[in-house]
RNA sequence: UGGCCCAUAGCUCAGUUCGGUAGAGCGCGAGAUUUUGGAUCUCGAGUCGAAGGUUCGAAUCCUUCUGGCCCAGCCA
């Protein structure tokens, strides 16, 4: 039970509409799509947004396509948009609409304003009319068909809609300011000839009405009362105020709130569309795609999404949500409702010498340890098991809580097993662990009440089903992609320069046999790997899993650290550099070369540095690399560095790295510097300014 | 040098109507606990974009400034 949420600030215009009784107690709300494409998590949390206003103030929720551009929409797109609107729990009932099916009232709308004077046919061709419109600081110019009498522009009218003037010879426009400070009101276009077929008129009509024409009448035709939209509509709402003041018909109250933007997302029809035609994705259902099919498939569930859209609040304040925030929301779904299974992804042989020959045991192993009522299983448990390659090291450091030779683990519900010898192939390879079990330790306790730190998942080797498992990391690995390369010239889709190499790791699983046959969809979780679900690409005998989110791994996240900081050994007395031999230091770490290239490096100059309190080999530096501001950067160089010698150095960061904590200290970037503990070096660029690419 | 909107913790948002000692969730850090290095629990951290003004007292009221976003499709 979380805390009752105060009003947003559309939640209180209602309100205040209810307490004075303006629409007579009526919400009436709507989601206006354009079938051009699949809907994405922005669409969500407007389609959150409005069928959940309209089910907490008991008022009605349509399903509206803007079906007005024939060129662009397709019947395909109709259908998925619909389909995801259920899914998400839109709830609009039998009122799903076409604003296709409005044209005819539009156009006699349309007349009626031609006879009012208030519109008039242009005869302007698109280039012609950008000039006459003037700039953002400049007015525009009166068009020179401007004046033509009633008469004449209801005649032409006519004759546009009987498909006499070519596409683009002609448009129908208002006749409102050319010198309006808002460009909207330039006399806008309401009618443009179009010959082009659409999905639901077929040919019937060869003038189709603009988007700014258009939207307002199909909300007043359905009674909207509150129309919600983005940011980006502010600016039309006078246009759309002026047609529905002129036409004297009713009149919904427009509110504008900030579009959804994601971390390492890219969001936008025409970017993710891209991406679909060019086939850097398999479709747009692929698992990676933000849309709202792509993460159904990709096991994502709808409650989650909408328990997301909900939490990020609704403003006007253009920000950017941590795609982190949605990945919680739908771990936190799952963890209370997907069932416990164990999978080895990556898998190494175990053999367990003193079990007995061809005995096989059934352990019985929770589902769900955060719900009682989800039960137990048996797993089949024998002399012969895979483990994950991850739950071993031969030579740990020693925080490591897995197996390694002479080390004892837990195998999850089953005995614990100890490490006696490694056996490896030709190349050096670790091909096969020979263990031992301890018969005492049945279910997982020690009857001498011996602890192990570690717990691992297995599956018994002749038991375990094979499977194709797919684990995704995000589409891209910028954090804003493509926005480093938006300058660049002649780049038209600088987003692809982002997309992550290793966005899609296709591995060859071996699972606890329960999970033979499960049917697309179900959703487990893999215990200690995430949340998997049945993909729709499953055949019997053959099954497909997705990884639809990892579960956090604070193991993952600190060697990630390590190889993030150096770390001095020898606890440091003086400040003063000394002499010593130099640390031992472990295996190296090895990082792939493809990560290495990405990785961006950068000349800087240390402005000022101190020490850290409590942390006595951080140092807290601060380096001009160029930018607008300096940036503050934790490095764990304390032991070979005074703080004063390193003021005034040039130094290489690593730039793009995600930024960390370090004692509470916001680092972002690292210093690079070979060797260790007392003898470090920093790696010098040279007498370069700061900000410079080192290569 | 037009119009419009926005600015509170690393992030997302409360708090502004009606001035009274800055809050939540997430993330981060520390600790406890644990048969998932998960989950759970405890604790920690802010120049309220800036300056000036009104006031006993300002995130809140006033003025000015700064920064950001959107708009010049016959797209939506």
């Amino acid at each position: 039970m979380s805390e009752p949420r105060s009003l947003h600030f559309i939640e209180e215009i209602i309100e205040a509409d209810q307490a004075s009784n303006k629409w007579s107690g009526r919400v009436q709300t709507r989601f206006p799509p354009e079938p051009n494409g699949y809907l994405h998590v922005g669409h969500a949390k407007s389609i959150v947004l409005n069928s959940s206003l309209a089910k907490r103030y008991g008022g009605k929720f349509n399903l509206r396509f803007d079906d007005t551009n024939p060129a662009k929409e397709e019947q395909e797109y109709v259908d998925s948009i619909i389909d995801d609107v259920k899914w998400l729990g839109g709830d609009f009932e039998d009122r799903l609409f076409y604003a296709s099916d409005y044209f005819g009232k539009m156009y006699e709308w349309a007349e009626a304003l031609v006879k009012k004077g208030k519109a008039y046919v242009c005869d302007l061709n698109a280039e012609q009319m950008r000039e006459y419109r003037g700039t953002l600081t400049e007015p525009g110019k009166n068009s020179p068909f401007r004046e033509r009498s009633p008469d004449e522009n209801l005649d032409l009218f006519r004759r546009m809609k009987s498909g006499e003037f070519a596409p683009g010879s002609h448009t129908l426009r208002a006749k409102i300011d050319m010198s309006s400070g808002n460009i909207n009101l330039r006399d806008p276009v309401m009618y443009r000839i179009v010959k082009a077929h659409h999905h639901r008129q077929g040919d019937a009509w060869c003038i189709y009405p603009s988007y700014d024409w258009a939207h307002g009448l199909e909300d007043s035709l359905e009674g909207i009362t509150h129309s919600i939209c983005t940011l980006e509509f502010e600016a039309h709402r006078p246009l759309y105020d002026w047609f529905l003041n002129e036409l004297g018909i009713h009149h919904p109250q427009q509110i504008e709130f900030a579009k959804l933007r994601l971390t390492y997302t890219v969001l936008s029809k025409r970017n993710l569309l891209h991406l679909v035609k060019e086939k850097y994705v398999s479709g747009w259902d692929d698992p990676r795609m933000p849309t709202i099919s792509g993460m159904r498939r990709r096991g994502y569930t709808s409650q989650a999404l909408r328990t997301f859209c909900e939490d990020i609040g609704v403003t006007k304040n253009d920000t950017v949500i941590d795609i982190l925030k949605l990945e919680n929301a739908v771990r936190d779904h799952l963890n209370a409702t997907a069932p416990r299974r164990m999978a080895v992804v990556s898998p190494l042989k175990v053999v367990v010498t003193n079990w007995p020959a061809g005995q096989v045991e059934h352990v019985e192993v929770q589902n769900n340890p955060e719900d009682e009522k989800a039960g137990v299983r048996t797993v089949p448990f024998s002399g012969e098991l895979f483990i994950e390659q991850d739950d071993f090291m031969e030579d740990p450091p020693k925080k490591f809580f897995r197996l390694a030779p002479g080390r004892e683990v837990r195998l999850r519900g089953a005995y614990f097993i100890k490490c006696e010898s490694v056996v490896k192939g030709p190349d050096g390879e670790i091909t096969e662990l020979r263990c031992t079990y301890d018969p005492t330790t049945k279910g997982g306790n020690a009857t001498d009440g011996r602890k192990v730190k570690g717990t691992i998942h297995w599956v018994s080797a002749a038991h375990a089903v094979d499977a194709e498992v797919r684990l995704f990391d995000r589409l891209f690995s910028a954090e804003a992609p493509g926005e480093a390369h938006k300058d660049t010239p002649g780049l038209e889709f600088p987003f692809l320069k982002d997309l992550n190499p290793k966005s899609l790791e296709v591995m060859k699983a071996k699972l606890e046999p329960s999970l033979a046959s499960e049917p697309v969809g179900a959703r487990f979780q893999f215990e200690r790997l995430g949340y998997f679900c049945v993909d729709a690409d499953s055949k019997p005998g053959a099954m497909v899993f997705n990884r639809t989110v990892a579960l956090k791994d604070a193991w993952a996240k600190e060697q990630a650290a390590e190889d993030a900081a150096p770390k001095p050994v020898a606890p440091p007395k003086a400040p003063e550099k000394k002499k010593e031999p130099p640390a031992p230091t472990g295996p190296a770490p090895e990082i792939e070369f493809g990560d290495f290239t990405k990785v961006a490096m950068k000349a800087g100059k240390v402005l000022a540095a101190e020490k850290v309190e409590k942390a006595d080999k951080l140092l807290k530096l601060t380096v001009d690399l160029g930018e607008a501001a300096p940036r503050t950067i934790v490095s764990g160089i304390a032991e070979a560095f005074a703080p004063e010698s390193l003021v005034g150095r040039n130094v290489v960061v690593v730039t793009n790295l995600k930024p960390r904590a370090l004692k509470g200290i916001e680092s972002r970037g690292m210093v690079l510097a070979s060797g260790s503990g007392k003898t470090l070096s920093l790696i010098n660029p040279g007498d370069v300014p700061p900000g410079s690419d080192v290569k």
